[in-house]
DNA sequence: AAATTCTCCTGAAGGC
DNA sequence: TGCCTTCAGGAGAATT
């Protein structure tokens, strides 16, 4: 499933190969996605260039002069790009057409994402209420120990906000607790400033790594057979319940936090 | 205002 | 082999 780092591989995969380009039509499917797709998509991106390609949270900003694009990938979305000329398959629901290339949206799941909007991107409503990219100067220790003072809610459901820290999903939030040593379950006011850094830092490590990892596949965007190429990092928890932990062998619980899996070890995280 | 629960959807996996 | 059930999950909406 697209987090942080799968996003930021697709952005970097496809903004070479369409920023400064022509959409010369819109060819929308199925616009069933979490939201309708803008009926009137085609023609207002139709002639447009993409300017530039940017990410904030996990939403892809598409600009152009009149206007940006947004795009979620959802649960099961991916970009890729293919000879215009490839039949769509199933779950291919919409395709951007720029002369021979085609920039094609695949979601079996369709909690994906396709928005609009004539305003600055920044302002919509989608993305003006969301909390500090976790890469950026704006998070860190002290940040997120402030939050977790004034809240009551388990230091994981802290990390899985977006209105305080936005691209932490499920998987890197297990992982980074487990690089932290701190159990998913604790409360966040509970927690000393300086594992907050800790937490923090590893928050920051993990997405870090998978990013690198995702950039050393980027050509496979342009592969005809559209593997996402994306990378699958060495998980330490997630998946693994049951199973050893890698650094004392305990067996690895797994328990629910807001419908979410969480898989820790009662060993080394408290 | 904050916290919790519900919701969308379909492929994969498990049970029999 | 095949049908049925259950589960997973991003994140906004609804509810408490």
């Amino acid at each position: 499933m697209p987090e942080l780092p799968e996003v930021e591989t697709t952005r970097r995969g496809i903004a070479p190969l369409i920023e400064g380009r022509r959409i010369d039509r819109v060819l929308v499917r199925d616009g069933r996605l979490r939201w309708p797709v803008p009926a009137q998509l085609n023609q207002l991106l139709g002639g447009q260039t993409v300017r530039a390609i940017e990410r904030r949270a996990k939403y892809l900003i598409f600009r152009t002069d009149c206007g940006s694009m947004l795009v979620h990938l959802g649960m099961s979305g991916s970009l890729r790009i293919l000879p215009a000329i490839t039949p769509p398959e199933k779950h291919d629901h919409v395709d951007w057409i720029l002369g021979p290339d085609c920039l094609r949206f695949r979601d079996p799941r369709r909690f994906g994402a396709v928005l609009w909007t004539d305003q600055p991107a920044e302002r919509h409503i989608r993305l003006c209420n969301l909390g500090p990219e976790p890469l950026s100067e704006d998070f860190d220790g002290r940040y997120l120990y402030a939050c977790g003072q004034r809240r009551q809610v388990t230091v994981k459901q802290l990390l899985m906000d977006g209105s305080i820290v936005v691209g932490v999903g499920n998987i890197y939030a297990n992982e980074a607790l487990f690089r932290a040593g701190i159990r998913p379950t604790r409360p966040s006011h509970r927690i000393a400033l300086s594992r907050y850094q800790r937490l923090a830092g590893q928050v920051q490590a993990v997405l870090r790594e998978a990013i690198a990892q995702g950039g050393t596949t980027l050509r496979d965007f342009q592969r005809e057979d559209g593997r996402p190429g994306y990378f699958r990092i060495q998980l330490k928890v997630y998946g693994r319940a049951g199973e050893p932990c890698l650094i004392c062998e305990t067996r690895l619980r797994q328990l629910r936090i807001g419908q979410r899996a969480s898989v820790y070890c009662p060993d080394c995280q408290r």
